[in-house]
RNA sequence: GCCUGCAUAGCUCAGUGGUAGAGCAUUUGCCUUGUAAGCAAAGGGUCGGGAGUUCAAAUCUCUCUGCAGGCUCCA
């Protein structure tokens, strides 16, 4: 909204004809010249972007009697002048606007208003103080701003990837290649997961959800956003502020959730807990947002979004000890599983900015570097590098141009539940503070994903596999044995990920498409599998052909997948 | 965020001031194939967005966005 504020000695107008053809008829009064003296004669232009009717009024309200304040004036005259903006808004709401204001200023002053949408003839005389000629423009963030969607559309551009620094077993290439996710300007830092990644990222939580399970773990999950006061009861609010995206609702003000604790140690304090339920092991496969320098992004393995598997023991000082040992041995556990190589473990010290006194901090480095002694596992210590809550132990994985990545990270803090006054119940009917230990075994799932991928070149375990079986006939001819053993292959083993395909073109141009998706076992059915009964497989892109039959392939295949070999 | 590059069709890329191209992929025909590319035709583009220089810009300049490597920071 634009407006000219002029201090005169008087100015009369009159209505001569409609300017807009909707506009309504005028009363026999309003008809009449009207004049006003010693008044602040507003003329006003509503514009395009002044959607949010209700602030613009405000705002001019405001403006108004600021001026009329200072010039010491009670009359005001309200003149709609279309000719200050070339983007007027449309009538109704410029009427809406002015009526408003009208009605506002009315408690305050005399408010004669000039009829909208009428040609009028106006005189005045401006008094000339340095006052007296005032324009000015209201801007409402939150305003319906202008834009063009087509020209916008032409804005968000697919995200195209600079390969020319990378190698062929990149999990950005591999993840083009194998259709698993993609990126987009739209949402910088942030996957788009598609069907086949989708199948992996799937594949991994339920493998850590039954692992989980079976050491005794609860599992949560917690909202994504939640109110500022959380954030500085915890201390991310000083010493993570940065990292944080802020939203608001009902003008109360949120924090898009950087870390997964806070929200957990609200279901720790739910209930009362006693040293029975201690140690107590709750697990959370949290989605956390971080504002991250937009230098550092990259791929799967720097992400504003990503999915922590995190969780959080609760035990007592006595119990630590042990708990840490556990969760190391589960980390290596895992490892071993996808035949990851470490390529070093590191503990990191207290921080500069951190919370917690000197007392505890030197416990809980000591604790760590006492266990990490007793399980004899060579480690590095990189100073002033911890969680501004606690030091931890980081368990880095080299990536495919040789950089190393952090994904386990065991977190021992002593400072949180002082934070949030947390407690148990112990044998002798006391309160205590319980210990608290931060951890995660991926680390970031898509993180550890990117490593995986790059670990097996794309070729991943069957039982992680995108598709795991791929059917080709030779000719037309076959088209009905190979839509038969999908059928059958599917009903034996139903969770199995099969397709096939019966396109006109030759067997190799087939086998290729399908070892471009790294596709573990590829069949191949002629006219001598027909006769024989059999099926011709590629295994894992061996050229050497192995001939199976039905029954004993299906038995292999259900044992692999099953067993997660 | 900083430094250095990059952005042309779904993918890989050619085009360096003068009428937007190729291969693969897609669609449609033909072919009926023995383990990483059978043949042909057709469709597909505001050359990442915006501005500037110029008679003329995918091409030169500026700027924004995104990507990549490095720095710094992190899971």
């Amino acid at each position: 909204m634009k407006f000219l504020s002029l201090h005169v000695d008087y100015i009369k107008f009159k209505p001569l004809k409609k300017a807009l053809k909707k506009i309504e008829e005028l009363g026999e009064k309003d008809k009449k010249e009207q004049k006003s003296k010693e008044a602040l004669a507003i003329l006003t232009a509503v514009e395009k972007s002044d959607s949010n009717i209700d602030e613009i009024v405000k705002e001019f309200v405001k403006n108004v009697e600021d001026i009329a304040g200072q010039v010491k004036t009670k009359n005001i005259v309200l003149y709609p002048y279309a000719h200050l903006s070339n983007n007027l808004a449309s009538s109704e709401i410029a009427s809406e606007v002015l009526e408003k204001a009208d009605k506002a200023l009315k408690k305050k002053f005399k408010v004669i208003r000039a009829p909208f949408g009428y040609y009028k003839e106006f005189e005045l005389k401006v008094k000339g103080h340095p006052l007296s000629e005032l324009s000015r423009e209201i801007n409402i963030k939150g305003g319906e701003e202008k834009y063009n969607e087509k020209q916008l559309l032409r804005e968000i551009s697919k995200t195209k990837l600079d390969s020319s620094k990378l190698k062929e077993n990149d999990h950005r290439i591999l993840g083009q290649q194998m259709d698993l996710f993609s990126f987009n300007e739209t949402a910088p830092g942030m996957v788009f997961w598609h069907n086949n990644g989708l199948v992996i990222r799937d594949e991994l939580i339920n493998f850590w959800k039954e692992v989980h399970k079976t050491a005794n773990y609860e599992q949560i999950s917690t909202p994504q956003i939640l109110d500022k006061k959380l954030w500085q009861i915890s201390g991310h609010w000083e010493k993570y502020k940065e990292n944080i995206f802020l939203t608001e609702y009902e003008k109360r003000q949120f924090a898009v959730k950087p870390m997964n604790c806070p929200g957990g140690i609200l279901i720790y304090k739910n209930s009362p807990k006693s040293y029975r339920n201690f140690p107590l092991r709750v697990g959370e496969l949290g989605i956390v947002h971080r504002i991250e320098l937009s230098g550092v992004l990259g791929g799967l393995f720097r992400l504003i979004q990503f999915t922590q598997d995190d969780a959080h023991i609760y035990c007592t000082k006595e119990q630590m000890k042990e708990e840490l040992i556990r969760i190391i041995d589960l980390s290596l556990f895992f490892y071993e599983k996808f035949g990851l190589n470490l390529d070093h473990i590191e503990l990191s010290t207290r921080p500069e900015k951190r919370i917690g006194d000197d007392k505890m901090w030197n416990l809980a480095e000591k604790t760590l570097e006492n266990v990490l002694k007793y399980k004899k596992v060579k480690f590095l210590i990189n100073k002033g590098d911890g969680a501004f809550y606690g030091p931890k132990i980081d368990f880095h994985v080299k990536d495919s141009l040789g950089r190393t990545w952090q994904c386990s990270t065991i977190q021992l803090d002593f400072a949180t539940p002082e934070r949030f006054e947390l407690e148990y119940t112990d044998k002798d009917n006391k309160k205590k503070r319980p210990v608290m230990i931060h951890r995660t075994i991926y680390g970031s799932l898509e993180r550890f994903l990117g490593i995986l991928l790059e670990h097996y070149k794309g070729r991943l375990p069957t039982w992680l596999a995108p598709i795991q079986v791929r059917v080709l006939n030779f000719t037309d001819r076959n088209e009905e044995a190979v839509k038969k053993i999908v059928r059958n292959l599917d009903e034996e083993i139903p969770e199995l990920r099969i397709d096939c395909d019966v396109r006109q073109t030759t067997i190799p141009s087939k086998v290729k498409d399908a070892e471009i998706m790294k596709i573990p076992y590829i069949v191949v059915i002629g006219d001598k599998e027909e006769k024989q009964g059999t099926i011709a497989v590629r295994i894992r892109g061996d050229k050497k052909i192995k001939n199976f039959k039905i029954k004993e392939f299906i038995r292999e295949l259900k044992q692999e997948i099953e067993n997660r070999i």
